[in-house]
RNA sequence: CGGGGCGUAGCGCAGCUUGGUUUAGCGCGCCUGCCUUGGGAGCAGGAGGUCGGAGGUUCGAAUCCUCUCGCCCCGACCA
């Protein structure tokens, strides 16, 4: 045994499991849902202090690491520059953004010993819009773009999957400056592509969407996005061409209009206590698909009615956006019983008295169900144009399956995926509520033109494991591992194991290679399951094979191939599996 | 913020309905000894608990009631 103070062992990249910090777990832990929180702390990766808040213990730190020097030797390569801005921010900064109400609950706020609002940044555009206005005066100081790799705060409604969603994370962003929307562009894209430089790195699939702007504002947006079943973001993406969004954001190809002919004369059909589009539906013996559906927001102290097919759901931010505004909502039950003289339930176009907004597939509707604006009434046989009129056509549902592809007529395929990253080309938005302006060439002061970068650091880790993981446990892709190689000596009582894995543990290290030594005094199964569970992509084996014949087993744990070595030979064989696995 | 569920040893759980023979239990982990060494062994002994907290009902509360704190799930919300 070595006391605590014996280190001679340990180098930069090496350590001893008895010397170190790996809490492992046989059973999952009882609040955990999804498989890579699970993963995450039996590993001994993590461990929760409160609701959406972890300490990362020596493998999660390792991991994270990892994935810092990745984020670092990418971003430095495509020209920025890392900076790190204060956690705590002054809450005035907010009001000059106009981002309080903006980020509202989810911004953490506290009061100073002066008094004072302070809040822990849940983003930096203030912080950095108002560092750059003070130091980029001319156009010769741009372009820029600086990065960091910092803590992000946000007071989340509700924290969940572990490290997916919690209140405080790790996330590197970088701003971009440039004098003009050009410029802006191609800072865009060195972003953009950089991106994809470190999630394929990272061997990470993803796939890149369009998204909505949310709460950055700017006006193009692309968010990198792996797919997955836990996702929290629902993507529509064609089966055919490139085209995938956000389902926010997502636009699906303009319906045919029906091909029926319009003889029928509107009917009134009682329709008592039948409210929901499902009771008219089944009552009617109609699909939900020859319905419409008629809701009411209101915004500023204004109403607003809303039509969209029986099957089909608002999409809430594409609404606003038609109306100009940053937030709507639905009206409630007495607007709505005022609007249409009758209880919630019936409410239909004809006869309305306020302003009238279409989705686009509801013009192409012919013969359809609406409601009477009676009570217990229904109409049938309605048809656009000649029972009705609306004052705007708009794009304004949620895309669904069987929808076709805006771009390629193909169709569409709705799945959901993990956000990793999201870029936005945030314009003239911050620099001109804060202002940072410069001088260009003629002299002519000009609001800076910015762009905002994000990855969340936990998220890759979590997204990792949730793509990369079998019944045993993780499966590290080598360049995110926390140690490349595994010592296991199965019998620690066995002088000639210990000999022969001690010396390998030196020699991989002399190397330069990054490996952890099993020295604990356990069974050889138990620490097999270990293993797979930590998932260290190559495991060395001393054991059997070397008492009979002096070889050494190497254990690939992405693959399950073994091979054997001879101890002379170890290091560069397990030298040219870490690279063919990088 | 609305709905639901759960807080009992480091972890996972039983006990609660019907209050008292339960000195509050089980599995894993932990400590000591023996034994064992290629897939989370075995035997023996041991440590570890304000039953989340406060108040109440009662002769008596882990168990019933009230309040409170924490955590999880569904929804709403969300760079």
């Amino acid at each position: 045994m070595f006391s605590p103070l014996d280190l001679s062992f340990n180098h930069d990249n090496t350590m001893k499991w008895t010397h170190t910090l790996i809490p492992t777990l046989k059973e999952d832990p009882n609040d955990a849902e999804v498989d890579s929180h699970k993963l995450m702390v039996r590993s001994g990766m993590i461990r929760r202090l409160s609701a959406g808040v972890y300490s990362y213990l020596p493998l999660g730190i390792k991991v994270l690491n990892k994935v810092n020097a990745i984020i670092r030797e990418e971003m430095n390569a495509a020209g920025s520059v890392e900076i790190l801005l204060p956690a705590l921010q002054s809450l005035s900064i907010f009001e000059l953004s106009g981002r309080i109400s903006v980020f509202g609950n989810d911004l953490l706020c506290m009061t100073d010993r002066h008094g004072k609002e302070i809040a822990l940044s849940p983003t930096h555009e203030e912080v950095i819009t108002d560092l750059i206005k003070n130091e980029l005066g001319s156009y010769k100081n741009m372009p820029l773009i600086l990065y960091q790799i910092q803590t992000k705060f946000r007071d989340e409604a509700r924290p969940r999957f572990g490290v997916l969603r919690s209140r405080e994370f790790l996330m590197k962003d970088a701003y971009s400056f440039d004098v003009d929307a050009d410029g802006l562009n191609t800072s865009y894209q060195t972003m953009y592509d950089t991106y994809c430089r470190i999630l394929s790195r990272c061997q990470l699939d993803y796939i890149v969407v369009e998204a909505d702007t949310g709460a950055m504002g700017g006006d193009v947006s692309h968010e990198f996005m792996v797919p997955n079943l836990n996702g929290e973001d629902v993507i529509a993406k064609c089966t055919k061409c490139d085209y995938a969004a956000n389902l926010e954001k997502a636009v699906a190809a303009d319906i045919e209009p029906e091909d029926e002919a319009i003889t029928e004369e509107r009917k009134e059909v009682s329709t008592p206590n039948i409210c929901t589009i499902h009771e008219v539906s089944s009552f009617l013996g109609i699909e939900p698909r020859r319905m419409v559906k008629t809701l009411f927001y209101s915004y500023q102290k204004s109403h607003i009615a809303v039509l969209v097919r029986g099957d089909h759901e608002v999409n809430e931010a594409k609404l606003a956006k038609q109306l100009s505004q940053d937030t709507i909502e639905l009206a409630d039950e007495k607007t709505v019983t005022t609007l249409t003289n009758a209880p919630v339930g019936f409410a239909g176009p004809i006869g309305l008295n306020i302003h009238i907004i279409a989705d686009r597939a509801v013009v192409n509707m012919k013969n359809c169900v609406v409601g009477g604006n009676k009570a217990d009434t229904h109409l049938m046989n309605v048809n656009f144009e000649r029972d009705f009129t609306v004052d705007q056509i708009a794009d304004i549902r949620f895309a669904v399956e069987g929808d076709k592809c805006p771009k390629c007529n193909h169709l569409l395929s709705i799945s959901r995926g993990i956000e990793i990253g999201h870029v936005f080309k945030l314009g003239t938005r911050y620099s001109k509520t804060l202002g940072a302006k410069y001088l260009n060439k003629t002299g002519k002061e000009l609001p800076i033109v910015m762009g905002s970068y994000g990855i969340g650091i936990n998220r890759i880790i979590a997204a990792t494991i949730e793509r990369s993981h079998d019944k045993d446990g993780i499966v590290w892709p080598m360049p995110l591992a926390p140690y490349e190689v595994l010592v296991v000596p199965v019998n620690i009582k066995d002088r000639s194991f210990m000999a022969v894995a001690t010396k390998i543990y030196d020699d991989l290290c002399e190397e330069g290679v990054e490996v952890l030594l099993d020295d604990r005094d356990q069974r050889p199964g138990f620490k097999f399951k270990d293993a797979d569970l930590i998932g260290i992509p190559i495991r060395i084996t001393v054991g059997k094979s070397y008492k009979e014949r002096g070889e050494l087993e190497i254990k690939v744990r992405s693959s399950n191939e073994i091979s054997f070595s001879s101890p002379v030979n170890i290091v560069p064989e397990v030298k040219t599996r870490i690279q063919s696995l990088q």
